[in-house]
DNA sequence: TCTCTATGTTAAGAAATTGTTAAGAATTAC
DNA sequence: GTAATTCTTAACAATTTCTTAACATAGAGA
């Protein structure tokens, strides 16, 4: 995927703040901190994480509450809640997962096996918007066939649409007409000006400068 | 989901089969069990359980390569996949998030606990278990096949009220002809304006702008 | 600079897809 | 069994999308 996933890490040990927050961006994740659930819960509105990992043992708000105050959030039906408790505390296991928590790690936590659960969670929550592409301020998303540009939904026919996904599956890479062919019109025989009409009608929709010709090559997705 | 979820229970000692059933059965779910990998995945073939519960240590086929045999099944993508596992094997527990389980649970199994897990995975997988779902103004509830639009109660006849509860469930999201009439008919053979006809006098009812049409993809609900 | 070739541009109409209507089957209710 | 409702179909209209053709333009190499 193109683009971050965002994680909020919650810990009021700033050790395993640092430490967790080291391991995880070193996988490419964007991963934002607090240190308390009332923090939390801010950061949860203001950053929109993918992905909340809540220690159950807190001072001024205890995970299991933080999360049920997250789960009360217009905009969280989609965030995704791991909690990290000590191998003892049975209980708050259970009370986690009534609480709306998706996960949970004991400590002491191994980084590795951390690792392998939030991607096993992200990559099923994410089956539907496995089809999500956002580079800079250009969002498409093939399931919903919805196209965001500079924060307006802009609309695209279908050939214009799969065409511009396809380029930017890989940003960069300067796809062939052959390859635009086989990919976009499944090896239909189409005249060879039809290509480029439909490159000027994506870019008279979002510009010239986000689809490049390289003569005698074919077409990239940025600069 | 109205019917009882399917629980495959997979372990070569009887007295766990016995031990889990009981207690999957008093949860109301319906138990197959299988006592190595190789039955595992033919029960798997022939009931298609909604989660197939996996030891790791088997004989004749060890959990995770059962796993893995499991996840090629081409009717297995939405069949969720359990580790058990001892506690010592925390390198099973890796390799088998990367087999494509989806949770795992250490023995000694406590049910209460395994239950807890087992609730949130499905929970997590069933977006059916949404009876209702409220949009904007919209409110569409399942089991009492009632609209609520703009305050007010509107009657749909069956095939428009399923296929509108149908694109609410995942709003935004397009879906194809063909997901329509296999969700909708049932597989049931209809001419191709079935769909648009009835796609009309929902339209009558609430209005053009709730259910978008992408000429060549399908329909979405919402903008 | 000139030429050649690949691509850009435009508008028109061809093709594909969906919308609309009404009629009559098929169901369901009474 | 009859009436009412719901569903499907068919015919045709409306609309959108796609492709093409004709010509323009730009850029690399002679």
């Amino acid at each position: 995927m193109s683009d971050q996933f965002k994680i909020l890490l919650v810990d009021d040990e700033k050790d395993i703040l640092e430490f967790l927050s080291y391991n995880l961006q070193k996988e490419g994740y964007q991963v934002f901190t607090a240190v308390n659930g009332i923090e939390a819960i801010e950061k949860t509105e203001k950053y929109k994480p993918d992905l909340v990992i809540l220690d159950v043992m807190m001072p001024e708000m205890d995970g299991i509450s933080a999360c049920e105050k997250i789960r009360l959030l217009q905009s969280s039906k989609d965030i995704l809640i791991l909690f990290l408790t000590a191998r003892s505390e049975d209980y708050s296991e259970l009370a986690g997962f009534d609480a709306g928590a998706d996960d949970y790690v004991t400590k002491p936590i191994k980084p590795k096996l951390l690792i392998s659960r939030i991607k096993a969670l992200l990559k099923r929550n994410n089956k539907q918007s496995l089809d999500r592409i956002k580079i800079d301020d250009i969002e498409i998303d093939k399931g919903k066939h919805k196209l965001i540009f500079r924060g307006e939904e802009i609309f695209l026919a279908k050939k214009e649409f799969n065409l511009l996904y396809y380029l930017m599956t890989v940003p960069g890479k300067v796809f062939s007409r052959g390859e635009i062919i086989s990919e976009v019109w499944k090896d239909a025989i189409v005249g060879d000006r039809t290509i480029d009409v439909h490159v000027r009608k994506i870019r008279e929709k979002i510009g010239d400068s986000y689809i490049k010709t390289i003569k005698g090559v074919g077409y990239k997705f940025n600069l």
